[in-house]
DNA sequence: ATCTTTCCCACCTAGGTGTGAACC
DNA sequence: ATGGTTCACACCTAGGTGGGAAAG
């Protein structure tokens, strides 16, 4: 299956338009409010060797799908540009030109395949899919590098006949406010605070007026 | 998929023969020592509103399916008998017989549907699958009957043609070893020190040596 | 020197155990 | 009274956080 979508889609590699086979289907970004947060500061991902997940989680409520047909959802990160960024004196400067993509990696959602009711009866969450800066990875995860901009794609295939796979029957959706920088530590304090104060796994290290040892 | 399988299989239930129509598949037991061990003593597996999962866990390792073709793989649990039991001076008496099994509920595993090869690659395990009481279930959790014996049985389902789905496509395995009796408390504790001992999630309540508050 | 990456850690979330008292 | 069921709980496993020191 992948091999299959990979090939498809790697044509779409480094494009930012969002194919549409099916003028339908509608995609809506959740916890918008918060990336937009996130996004105007300039949004950093930490990737490591062993994988980390993004937060904001990319969340997403899907309509318009036909109740019936079966899809794979999946996402895939692609390069925003072809800089190489620094973060210097509070400020994300371009200091050359990007690394090469190596990565052509997806994230099959793991409900895949499911039918479109199973995918629109609640809002389909990509919180497990991790970000790793190691080149020979082999547990499947999203390979960037790091101080480059990336930018976060969904895709919505339908698989009802899997055998006749087309280009026709992928949707691409890409939402702006998801773009970030792949580091391996946080450079801008704002953003590490704003992660601590809404991620979850991170509530220790809030400032809550008790005192941490 | 459920509904396809359960109306095929329903005419199976209250029967322990095994169905196979591919005779080259084979299924082994995986903690099998482990699974008569709680055997000879009289496995129970207690049952919660809320469902509880099962511990030994089924845990089986295939072979002989075809690599390339489609399997779904899932689990029902039967009623061993059609008696009511309690367990009374250290043994387990009939009191009556039993009610009926108003489950008829499948586990389906969640990595289905995968190809043989998937399947055969590593042991597949079933530790997800949560049994209840709750008659009124909606968690799609195993409904059972306190107090009244079971056997579990594992499905291997042929799905390249999805829509012809025939009876003569499922291959049944049941394990005699990991007959239980559905409790909502531990009756014997023998069967509660081998659950401490064994599952790590118990650890505790193992007598290490130190002492506990 | 400077910048980036790695590693271990305390501190969380999330949820699987049997206990023992309470409930029915 | 008896026996089965439920619930809050302490204690685990499993794993997601950023910090800070160390390494590269």
């Amino acid at each position: 299956l992948s091999a299959i979508v990979t090939k498809e889609m790697y044509k779409n590699s480094f494009k930012h338009e969002c194919y549409r086979s099916d003028p339908n289907i509608q995609v809506k970004l959740e916890s918008r409010s918060l990336w937009l947060q996130f996004a105007s500061i300039g949004t950093e991902m930490i990737i490591t060797k062993c994988g980390r997940r993004m937060f904001p989680t990319f969340k997403a409520s899907i309509s318009g799908l036909e109740p019936h047909a079966k899809y794979i959802l999946l996402m895939d990160i692609v390069p925003a540009d072809d800089n190489r960024y620094k973060y210097n004196s509070s400020e994300w400067n371009v200091t050359g030109k990007a690394e090469p993509h190596t990565g052509g990696r997806f994230y099959v959602h793991p409900d895949s395949p499911a039918t479109g009711i199973q995918w629109m009866k609640q809002s389909v969450m990509f919180h497990k899919m991790k970000l790793t800066n190691n080149a020979m990875d082999q547990n499947g995860h999203i390979i960037l590098n790091s101080m480059h901009k990336y930018q976060p794609r969904l895709h919505v295939v339908k698989t009802d006949d899997i055998k006749s796979m087309e280009f026709s029957q992928v949707n691409t959706f890409v939402f702006e406010e998801t773009v970030f920088i792949a580091v391996t530590a946080y450079q801008n304090e704002l953003i590490t605070q704003l992660k601590i104060d809404n991620n979850p796994f991170a509530k220790g290290f809030r400032d809550n007026g008790h005192s941490r040892k």
